[in-house]
DNA sequence: AGCTGGTCCTGATGGC
DNA sequence: TGCCATCAGGACCAGC
């Protein structure tokens, strides 16, 4: 479910809640998410309080004095207000209780994570999770002579290369076909086969794109994090994700959808190119 | 049965 | 040959 815009609503919506307010207890439930939740975290969180709420791609970032509490919420994580005295529904994994509240992490498909990185383990960009990730697709570092830069040479399709991450972060598989068919660019074109126009145009699409969703979910989600993670998400109008054989919104003809390393790539045939 | 919004890891390939 | 970067596929998991 979540990508950048999601992420960063979430974000948003902690900083608003949980900045400087101390933990007062840590439950873990399911030890095991993607990689195990270190089994010190509870220790090294009980007492604190988030000094700032970060992103980088779709990681959480949550610093306290000890460090960084790191999570991502994969495919289905969300986190939520538990309501005081709240049952306990299948795959809430992690609870951590402040005087606010309950702040409840649900994942079905165990594809997130919760990690620890220790302050005395050194800066957190070094984190290995962290150090190899592309620029950030809203930072100023991030602009068509890049893309350009960063697109010579490298022959997989335009949309694989977005959805790895290693460039731009934070484009996931909806973004990436959105961002293409805004910038007029068919997803299985080569990455290298991009000229520094395109590229330019793709940027600013991908910057838009992600712009406008923040914008939905932020405006949607008005106490975020305290009912409904999801209802932003889906306010969002597509111009073509999941709506193969519908037609195009800019020129009626249907559209179309192909299948790049198992994921499936939706565009038009026509405004593309 | 086959699809699903993420991304790390492994092993293969190809260029220098 | 070795080293590197790049690339494809598998893996994790539950729900619909």
């Amino acid at each position: 479910m979540p990508e950048l815009p999601e992420v960063e609503v979430v974000r948003r919506g902690l900083q608003a809640s949980v900045l400087n307010r101390t933990v007062r207890r840590v439950d873990v439930r399911a030890p095991m998410l993607r990689w195990p939740v270190p089994v010190e975290l509870p220790q090294r969180l009980t007492g604190g309080a988030p000094s700032a709420i970060e992103r980088r791609g779709k990681y959480l970032l949550l610093r306290f004095d000890a460090g960084w509490l790191i999570v991502h919420l994969g495919m289905s994580g969300s986190l939520r207000w538990a309501r005081a005295g709240q049952a306990l529904r299948a795959h809430d994994h992690f609870d951590i209780e402040f005087d606010a509240g309950v702040l409840r992490l649900n994942d079905p498909r165990r594809f997130g994570a919760v990690l620890w990185h220790d302050a005395a383990a050194g800066p957190l960009h070094a984190h290995p999770l962290l150090a190899s990730l592309g620029v950030e697709p809203l930072s100023p570092d991030f602009d068509g002579d890049m893309l350009y830069a960063a697109t010579r040479g490298r022959r997989v399709s335009i949309k694989q290369l977005l959805l790895a991450g290693t460039v731009v972060v934070g484009v996931g598989n909806i973004y990436a076909s959105e961002s293409l068919f805004r910038a007029g660019i068919r997803p299985t074109t080569p990455a290298h086969r991009v000229g520094p126009q395109r590229c330019r145009r793709l940027a600013g699409a991908i910057r838009d794109t992600l712009r406008a969703a923040i914008a939905a979910g932020g405006s949607t989600l008005r106490d975020f994090v305290s009912s409904d993670g999801q209802s932003g998400y889906f306010q969002l109008e597509c111009n073509v994700y999941d709506r193969a054989g519908q037609p195009c919104r800019v020129c009626g003809k249907p559209v179309r959808v192909t299948r790049q390393q198992q994921r499936a790539t939706y565009w038009c045939p026509t405004c593309q190119h």
